[in-house]
DNA sequence: GACACCTTGATTTTT
DNA sequence: TCAAGGTGTC
C-alpha cells in the first residue's frame, strides 16, 4: 500500500501494528487522525478485515465522517459499508434500539437532552416538596450523572450526609419518569448498552465476536462506563486500538478519568505502546511554550514535542486595558493579518474559557463588519423557538414524553396553567398511565374517564390539544419529516405567536426556518432519526463552511488547528477559572485546557488578557493568569500594558539615573484606538491603545509587517493616515 | 387561574 | 447581562 510511504517510523508502527492491543500515545498534531483513518483503511485493505467487522470511536460526529469520507477516498464508496463508526453515544443508541428488548425502555425511546434532565430532576424535588435552593436540580442532576458515568444506579448509590439519601431519592424517582417517558438520558446510553454487555453473556458474545478490531479516538477523555464498554466489545478478540494524550484530558468534569490509559496499560500488560512525538502543525516556538506549560503538571509522562517547521514567530501577548478593548484588539489584528495577506480569515480562532465571553467578541466583529462564525451547538438548539418544535415532533413520536409535554402542553399559551399540569400528571400516576395518554384520551372530551377530574375550564383546553396531538399523530405515518414540520407549524400558527415582527421574532422564525431546513435533509429518513441525530449533535460537528475566523470555547477546539489562534481571557479566575481553584485535580485540568488551546496553533499564537472585566466601572482588577508565568520571557513579544513583567518574580527593577529632564509634559493622548498611523521603517499599522506615560505618550500600533508594537509618540515620529 | 411586569440572584466546560 | 421567580392584576 503506496499511503503507507508517507508515514513517519512510529506512525507507520501503529499503522501497521498486528493484532493484540495498542495504546497510541499521541502528542497534539503528531498526525493521529491520519493513523486511525489509515489503520482502518490498512486493515480492510491489507489484512482482509470486513468492514463490519470494525468498530470506531470517534468524539465526535463530524470527526467520524471525515474519517469515512477519508477511508473512502483510499480504498472506494464502499470500503466502509457495515462499519460501525461514530460517537459512543451515537454507537450506543443504534445498539440499544436494536436490542430494546433487554431494556426497560421500547426502541423507539427518546433521549433527553440535559435540559430534559433537568426539568425531570426539578419536577421531582417540587413533588418531593424540597426546598430547591438547598437541593438546586442542577446539582443534583450533576450528581446523578457523575453517578452514571461511574456505573453507580440509584439502588447503590452511596450514602454518607443527609444530602446523598435525598439525590439518592430524587436519583430512584428521576429513573423511574424516565422510564415511564420511554427516554434515556445522555448518561443512560453508556450505562445501559454496558449493563447490557456485562449482564447478558449472548449479546455481549455476539458483538464482542462481530468486532474483530476495535479502535477509540480521544481515549483519554474516556468515562468508566465508556472503558468498560469498550472492554466488553472488544473481549472476544482483544485487538483494542486506543489513541490518546492524557496531557490533554479536558473532561474530567463529565466524569472521563486520564487514569483510563494507565488502566488500560495495567489491563492489557501485553500492550504495545506507541508514542508519537513529532508534530507537524505548529512552529517550534509554539511548541515550546506548550511544553513549559504541561511540563509543570503533575503525574506525567513526559514527551518531547518537536517540528521541522522551524521556530516561527514569538508568542505575542497583549494585556487589554478592559475587555471591550481586549475584543477590538482581537478583531484588529485579525483584520490586519487578513489585509497583509498572512492569513486566509478561515485560518484565525479566537478561543475563551466560557461561552458568556463570546459576546463581546462577537459585538466588536458585528461593529467592524467583519464576518464570523460561532461555535457551540447550544447557541441553536439551545433556542427557545427550536427546543418547542422539537418537543412537539418528539411528542409526536412518542406521546409518553414528559420533558416535552411539560415544556409545549402550554405553548402557544391556550389556558393550561401549573394547576392543570400537575392534575393530569396526578391523573396519569393514579392510572399507572403517561401524562401524554392521558392527554390524548382526554380529546374524547365527556367521553374519557378523566374529564370530570379536571374544572371545565382546564378541561376544554386540554382536551383541544391532546385532539390536535392525535391528529398528528395519525397523520405522522404518511408525511415525511418537514411535511409534518410544517403541519405542526401550520396548526399553532406558530409564525405568528413567535414573530411579533420585532427584530428578535424575526430572528426567532429565522431559528425555526433554519430547524426546517435541517429537517430537510430528513425527507427519506425517519422521524426517529431526525430526533437521534438532533439529540446527539456536538458544537463542533455544527461548525459551518466558509472562509471566516471561528469563535469557539477552549473544550470545543479540542482536535481542531488553525493558522493563527488567540486566546482571550488569560486572567486568574477566567483561565484557570475560579470555580476551580480549591480543587487540585481541576486545576491540573485547567493546565492542559490551556495546553490543548496553544497546541492548536499552526504559525502564529496570541496570548490576550484584560485588566478589568465585566461591564464598564463595576469590574474590579484581575490578576494575570498564572500560567503566564511558566511561559519562558525570551518566547513572548509584546508586554503588558501596565509595563509590568510577565515575570514578576524573576524581574529585577533597576533604579537607575533619574530621567532626563523633559521640555513638556503631555497630558492628552494625541493617538486613539483605531487610527492608521504611518511609520517611517514599519510602515501603516492601527493605533491599539494609547495613553499618557510619564511626560510621553505610549503608543500601541498593530503594523502589517512587524505585529504589535509599543512606541513613545516623542521619539517613534508617527504619522497619521486618513 | 393565567399573565404581565418587576425584582433578585447567579454566572464553566458538553455528549 | 440575563433568566427565573415572585407579586400583583385581570
Amino acid at each position: 500500500m503506496d499511503f503507507l510511504d508517507r508515514l513517519n517510523a512510529p506512525q507507520r508502527k501503529a499503522v501497521t501494528a498486528g493484532t493484540g492491543p495498542v495504546l497510541v500515545l499521541a502528542g497534539p498534531g503528531s498526525g493521529k487522525t491520519r493513523v486511525l483513518t489509515q489503520r482502518v483503511a490498512y486493515l480492510i485493505a491489507s489484512e482482509g478485515v470486513r468492514p463490519y467487522q470494525i468498530l470506531a470511536v470517534t468524539f465526535t460526529n463530524k470527526a467520524a465522517r471525515e474519517m469515512e469520507h477519508r477511508v473512502q477516498s483510499l480504498l472506494g464508496e464502499e470500503a466502509t459499508q457495515g462499519m460501525m463508526l461514530g460517537t459512543f453515544h451515537s454507537i450506543c443508541a443504534r445498539l440499544l434500539r436494536r436490542e430494546a428488548e433487554h431494556l426497560p425502555v421500547e426502541s423507539n425511546f427518546v433521549i433527553f437532552d440535559a435540559d430534559d434532565q433537568e426539568r425531570i430532576v426539578k419536577s421531582v424535588i417540587k413533588e418531593f416538596n424540597l426546598d430547591d435552593k438547598r437541593f438546586r436540580p442542577a446539582s443534583v442532576h450533576a450528581s446523578i450523572s457523575k453517578a452514571k458515568n461511574d456505573l453507580i444506579d440509584a439502588d447503590n448509590y452511596p450514602i454518607t450526609n443527609y444530602r446523598d439519601e435525598v439525590v439518592k431519592r430524587i436519583f430512584t424517582e428521576y429513573q423511574k419518569r424516565l422510564i415511564t417517558s420511554n427516554a434515556v438520558d445522555f448518561d443512560d446510553l453508556l450505562v445501559y448498552t454496558a449493563r447490557l454487555l456485562e449482564d447478558n453473556p449472548s449479546v455481549r458474545e455476539k458483538y464482542a465476536r462481530r468486532f474483530v478490531h476495535v479502535l477509540v479516538d480521544e481515549f483519554q477523555d474516556t468515562n468508566i462506563a465508556q472503558y468498560t464498554l469498550v472492554r466488553h466489545l472488544s473481549s472476544a478478540h482483544k485487538n483494542i486500538f486506543c489513541v490518546g494524550d492524557p496531557d490533554q484530558s479536558i473532561y474530567r468534569w463529565r466524569g472521563a478519568d486520564w487514569r483510563n490509559v494507565h488502566r488500560f496499560e495495567q489491563d492489557y500488560p501485553d500492550a504495545q505502546v506507541i508514542l508519537l512525538e513529532q508534530n507537524y502543525r505548529s512552529k517550534q516556538n509554539i511548541l515550546d511554550a506548550a511544553m513549559s506549560v504541561i511540563d509543570r503538571a503533575q503525574h506525567r509522562r513526559k514527551k518531547n514535542l518537536f517540528t521541522e517547521r522551524g521556530a516561527g514567530e514569538k508568542i505575542f501577548f497583549y494585556e487589554a486595558p478592559d475587555d471591550y478593548a481586549e475584543s477590538s484588539f482581537v478583531v484588529d489584528t485579525i483584520a490586519q493579518l487578513v489585509a497583509s495577506r498572512q492569513h486566509e480569515p478561515g485560518e484565525c480562532a479566537v478561543m475563551y474559557r466560557t461561552n458568556a465571553m463570546s459576546r463581546l467578541l462577537e459585538e466588536a466583529f458585528l461593529a467592524a463588519r467583519l464576518p464570523y462564525r460561532l461555535v457551540g451547538a447550544q447557541r441553536f438548539y439551545g433556542r427557545r423557538e427550536v427546543k418547542d418544535i422539537i418537543s412537539f415532533l418528539r411528542l409526536v413520536h412518542n406521546p409518553a414524553d414528559e420533558a416535552s409535554l411539560d415544556r409545549v402542553i402550554n405553548v402557544p399559551k391556550r389556558g393550561i396553567g401549573d394547576k392543570a399540569l400537575s392534575t393530569i400528571h396526578l391523573v396519569a400516576r393514579q392510572n399507572n398511565l403517561s401524562a401524554g395518554a392521558v392527554l390524548l384520551d382526554l380529546a374524547r372530551g365527556s367521553n374519557s374517564p378523566f374529564w370530570s377530574q379536571f374544572t371545565g375550564r382546564a378541561a376544554i383546553p386540554l382536551a383541544d390539544f391532546g385532539a390536535t396531538l392525535a391528529n398528528w399523530k395519525a397523520a405522522a405515518p404518511a408525511l415525511t419529516v418537514p411535511e409534518l414540520f410544517d403541519r405542526i407549524i401550520n396548526d399553532l400558527n406558530y409564525k405568528d405567536y413567535i414573530d411579533d415582527q420585532s427584530e428578535e421574532g424575526e430572528d426567532r422564525w429565522e431559528n425555526v426556518q433554519e430547524l426546517k431546513r435541517l429537517a430537510l435533509d430528513y425527507a427519506t429518513r425517519t422521524l426517529e432519526e431526525f430526533l437521534e441525530n438532533v439529540a446527539l449533535v456536538s458544537d463542533q460537528d455544527t461548525i459551518a463552511e466558509g472562509n471566516v475566523p471561528t469563535l469557539l470555547t477552549l473544550h470545543a477546539a479540542k482536535g481542531l488547528e488553525f493558522s493563527a489562534v488567540f486566546i482571550v481571557g488569560l486572567d486568574d479566575g477566567i483561565l484557570p477559572h475560579s470555580r476551580s481553584f480549591d480543587d487540585p485535580e481541576a486545576m491540573e485540568e485547567e493546565r492542559r485546557l490551556f495546553y490543548v488551546g496553544i497546541t492548536r496553533a499552526k504559525d502564529r499564537l496570541y496570548l490576550i488578557r484584560s485588566v478589568q472585566r465585566g461591564g464598564r466601572g463595576y469590574g474590579e482588577e484581575q490578576l494575570p493568569s498564572r500560567y503566564l508565568d511558566d511561559l519562558p520571557a525570551e518566547l513572548i513579544q509584546g508586554r503588558s500594558r501596565t509595563g509590568r513583567s510577565l515575570r514578576p518574580r524573576e524581574s529585577h527593577t533597576t533604579w537607575s539615573r533619574p530621567s532626563e529632564p523633559r521640555a513638556a509634559r503631555v497630558l492628552e493622548t494625541h493617538f486613539r484606538a483605531g487610527t492608521r498611523v504611518k511609520h517611517a521603517a514599519w510602515g501603516e499599522g492601527i493605533v491599539l491603545d494609547s495613553r499618557v506615560d510619564g511626560d510621553d505618550e505610549l503608543v500601541d500600533v498593530v503594523f502589517e509587517s512587524v505585529g504589535i508594537k509599543r512606541l513613545a509618540a516623542s521619539l517613534a515620529n508617527l504619522t497619521i493616515v486618513k
